[in-house]
DNA sequence: GGGCCCAGCTTGTTTACCAG
DNA sequence: CTGGTAAACAAGCTGGGCCC
């Protein structure tokens, strides 16, 4: 992505009408109305017929928040990570703060009466996140302002905008208030970062793939790097260094964004794990895959994915525990499970239960 | 300062019309 | 009846003003 090239700010001069005390459940509810609650890429003009009675412009959800492709000269909405969230999930901050990240992170894809600034529609708020509230401000959110956001876009040549600097200031520093941009200030790991990487990898290779480019799993981390990912899902730590890594190899087994269709999952198990029996789960809902080095690394995936999570090192948790996943809990449960194996096999652990505990966590 | 409304622009698509 | 072209229309926004 050009650097110089042009911020447009597009509909954002536009209001969404969030409404007060509700975060972003207007686009939440606009995400799950427009799928009809199915996992399966709509049509654009589906979306926006379903969406129509809602009366809010359709175009936030679509051109800023979610991610379009063009096949057989058709408009699709993409089935990602933001829409498996909205899908399978309550409405949360966690739901709230994934969709910040989406429209900071500013991946629109294709369609085919795109105009120019929209394939990146955010430009001008990434590069406020990346240059101000990431580089200047250290991540303390409490300095983002309407202010601060109008002279920031004074300031850059890039931003081309007749008169709308202020609406759009204002309209910005809103969204970020009802959103909740002061959570992404989070310096360890918590799901909705997770969420976010798996966003971003969707997003990178599906941006890709809408302008005619194939993605290698090797390219990943450096795609990422050059993403800004690491500049726009808030302060930089070790701790989601070392979670990337991990994530990128569920991301990778679980198929991409082929983790969505049950069709192509079933394809990699049995290419993965050829001795494993297939069985339809009877249950959609999403389960947990966890790291035993970091409870922290917690992902929802696709239930079908989850043999293929546990070959990357990762253990299931189930869905009924996952609103109140305890990482307490999870490591006592690794702690005991570490002591029971040994004792099963018969050896005497020279270690204490808290040497035990320090590896069990590992890193 | 956000919500709301509307005029108007650009681009793409459909229809109308005409020559051959 | 067909192909080409232009006019009409619709979609998808954008900009701005007014209100509370």
């Amino acid at each position: 992505m050009a650097a110089e090239q042009s911020w447009l700010p597009g509909s954002f001069t536009k209001n969404y009408s969030w409404g007060s005390g509700i975060g972003l459940w207007h686009l939440y509810q606009a995400i799950r109305v427009g799928f009809q609650e199915e996992l399966k890429p709509v049509k654009r003009k589906d979306f926006r017929a379903r969406v129509a009675h809602l009366d809010r412009p359709d175009f936030i959800p679509l051109n800023y928040f979610l991610f379009n492709y063009t096949r057989d000269n058709k408009d699709y909405i993409a089935v990602d990570e933001l829409v498996f969230q909205a899908l399978t999930a309550r409405h949360s901050p966690r739901f709230d703060h994934l969709a910040l990240f989406a429209f900071n992170f500013g991946y629109a894809g294709h369609w085919r009466t795109i105009k120019p600034g929209q394939r990146y529609p955010t430009l001008w708020a990434k590069n406020y996140i990346i240059e101000r509230v990431a580089d200047v401000f250290r991540w303390n959110t409490k300095l983002v302002n309407a202010d601060d956001i109008e002279s920031f876009l004074r300031s850059k040549p890039q931003f081309k905008a007749k008169t709308s600097y202020r609406k759009v200031a204002t309209n910005l520093a809103y969204l970020y208030r009802v959103g909740g941009l002061s959570a992404l200030e989070a310096p360890r790991i918590e799901r909705w970062w997770v969420d976010a990487l798996f966003l971003a990898l969707d997003r990178i290779v599906g941006d890709r793939m809408a302008y005619g480019l194939e993605t290698s799993s090797d390219s990943l981390p450096s795609l990422l790097l050059r993403s800004n990912f690491s500049e726009l899902s808030g302060p930089k730590s070790a701790e989601k260094t070392f979670a990337m890594a991990h994530l990128l190899s569920l991301y990778t087994i679980c198929g991409k964004a082929g983790r969505f269709d049950p069709s192509q999952v079933q394809d990699r198990v049995s290419i993965e794990l050829p001795d494993y029996y297939w069985q339809q789960p009877n249950n959609n809902a999403p389960q947990g895959a966890v790291h035993p080095t970091n409870p922290r690394i917690l992902k929802t995936i696709p239930r079908e994915c989850s043999s293929l999570a546990e070959k990357a090192g990762f253990r299931i948790v189930y869905e009924d525990d996952l609103e109140t996943f305890n990482t307490k809990d999870f490591i006592a449960t690794q702690t005991r499970r570490a002591v029971d194996s040994l004792v099963h096999d018969n050896i005497k652990s020279t270690l204490s239960p808290e040497e035990l505990h320090k590896l069990t966590r590992g890193n």
